[in-house]
DNA sequence: CTATTTACGACTAAATTAGTCGGGTATATG
DNA sequence: CATATACCCGACTAATTTAGTCGTAAATAG
């Protein structure tokens, strides 16, 4: 209850990898999962997702890799958690409509304001600060 | 993703209810189930829970049902959710020590510092506040 | 040409969550 | 006492989500 998967620590993990080698340089997929002991086709895929959307940029072929292509402070963690796994929400009625309670719902109100300040802190959170 | 469970949505129901029936009386399973459209053994098991860990009461036999016997304001959120779920946490190494990347993790720290700050929203929010 | 590395979708396996069932205990009422 | 009502509780199944694997393709350095 209340985890986040681990695809998104995997790509937490990776991504402040990328943050700390030398610019220019490119981390493969296969260094960074031996390294921390990660699955390397579930880390691959995750890093496709984040290359997709653009955070990381893939070289392909020998010597390639990935570099980091977007300032730490300017991704956030609703984005990037977003990017892996879509709508992030703690109750279901947030982005989808088909909830059988929804109608004699006592208590949307106050779980939305909780929703929200867990959404606020991700917001605030930058990819800088999980890196720092 | 860093969902909170249905039974929970459900029990936070049923206690609001119970919360705003009048003094002395009792509420049943049956009721409560029918008047929200939830999965009557399903919220059964979540009130029982809360009954062992005596934030409700129960009387059985006809005329029986549940009633609120702890003050809202002294129920907090991390508290409730505990009871139903066990421990919370968004990562694994919060509350085991199993975690295959721990020795290498490098986003152990901040990831821990995140799931303080949910911790404190949690810790902070109580039964009130979902009621007021 | 070959080895390396990303891209991608389909697939299977594992874990968690949701919901059901059956048999029990207590109790109000007649 | 008999009966109906309501909680108690664990074991079970079903559904959904998460985790991880596999096969194939495409780009590219040497
Ligand atoms: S808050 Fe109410 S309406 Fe929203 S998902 Fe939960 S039960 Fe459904
Ligand atoms: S933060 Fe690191 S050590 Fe903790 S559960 Fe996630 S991967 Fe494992």
């Amino acid at each position: 209850m209340l985890k986040i998967t681990r695809k998104a620590e995997y790509a937490l993990i990776a991504l402040r990898h990328l943050n700390n080698i030398k610019d220019g340089e490119l981390a493969t997929v296969k260094e960074i999962s031996t390294q921390y002991g990660i699955p390397q086709e579930l880390l691959a895929k995750a890093l496709q997702q984040l290359a997709r959307a653009k955070l990381i940029e893939a070289t392909k072929g020998p010597y390639g890799g990935y570099k980091l292509v977007t300032d730490p402070n300017e991704i956030n963690m609703t984005k990037f958690f977003e990017i892996l796994e879509g709508p992030m929400g703690i109750m279901d009625c947030s982005f989808d409509s088909g909830c059988n309670q929804l109608n004699a719902c006592n208590i949307r109100t106050p779980i939305n304001r909780i929703n929200d300040s867990i959404r606020t802190i991700f917001d605030k959170l930058t990819l800088a600060d999980i890196t720092y």
